[in-house]
DNA sequence: AAATAATCGTTCGGGTACGAATTGTTTCAC
DNA sequence: GTGAAACAATTCGTACCCGAACGATTATTT
């Protein structure tokens, strides 16, 4: 993470391969930013709280949202998580190998599968979360304190622009 | 993604499952609207400007780095993207085979591989970084205009926070 | 009631993603 | 100068990750 060129470095560079187009530095730099900044929390996270339990962030995110919410439809885990169904289908397999949720066809509609947390996935979830929270307390620590509700707004704001339905407002 | 429930309601049910536990809410929301974020931009980037070139996010990275550095080594091309060696050895394997990207050894160390792009990838690169950038202001559209330098300021200082070195200053 | 459409979870194929082990190269100690 | 240590990229094994296609179930039409 953190590459050794300098944005101003960068800037030039660019600006020299596209002679006289109009470029959006500032957009580039936030866009750029955001995947170092995810990529790097969730490497941090993983070696830091999640690596010592055996579990992939991803498989943290299936754990945690499932934990709040049980019992849940698979299709709002992936919805809650942000990730695809498809994606949800293997990561959920792999947590029901180790014995750490359940899935069960809903009684009421036959084309819908509810997943819960096992009693092991549970008491899991019990000890990590609050580890996890101090490892997101380190993770905006640099960011003075009367800042960081306008920095969720921002991203908030950013998932807002790219949304595809209600553009609008 | 942008889950159904709302922030407090989040909050509330997580305060219920930890019961007297101290928990900072505020950095669990930016922790996890920066995952939000970050996946909402690569699948609206995915969609509209990458897959009509039928070209993953994580390859357009790699392109756009060797595009702006070329000659470059593997491992520069690993820590300017933000993802391990291994991955990209996969990737460019990927666009080799495509002849996107080119690998030869160094001339002056041998164990160095540089990488270039075929004039097949530099006419892709030149004609779709511009719509790419254009896609990028739009990401930001919703961040107000003195606020954008701001927002590459907080997610730098998240980037800083959880790198392992240099935790000082 | 029987086609038809909509919706759900899964499967499939191709492409990332990582840490650990491996292979090849250079450098360092002596 | 030769063995050891350091370093670079790749390979390996396992686990995501997505869109598209699929089969099963429910809802809608007529």
């Amino acid at each position: 993470m953190a590459g050794e060129h300098t944005l101003t470095e960068t800037e030039s560079a660019v600006a020299q391969k596209l002679n006289g187009l109009v470029l959006d530095f500032e957009a580039m730099a936030i866009a750029s930013n955001l995947f170092r900044a995810a990529n790097a929390v969730r490497n941090h996270m993983e070696r830091t709280v999640l690596a010592p339990h055996d579990l992939t962030w991803t498989a943290f995110v299936v754990l945690w949202v499932t934990w709040i919410w049980e019992p849940i439809e698979t299709r709002t885990i992936a919805a809650e998580a942000g990730f695809s169904k498809a994606t949800l289908s293997g990561v959920l397999t792999t947590l029901e190998g180790r014995n750490l949720v359940t899935r069960e066809k809903s009684t009421t509609d036959g084309r819908l599968v509810m997943v819960r947390l096992t009693p092991v996935g549970r008491r899991l979830m019990k000890k990590l979360f609050p580890k996890f929270n101090e490892e997101e307390r380190t993770v905006v620590s640099r960011i003075h304190k009367n800042q960081r509700a306008n920095a969720a707004d921002m991203l908030r704001s950013i998932c807002l622009a790219v949304t595809p339905f209600d553009k609008s407002k």
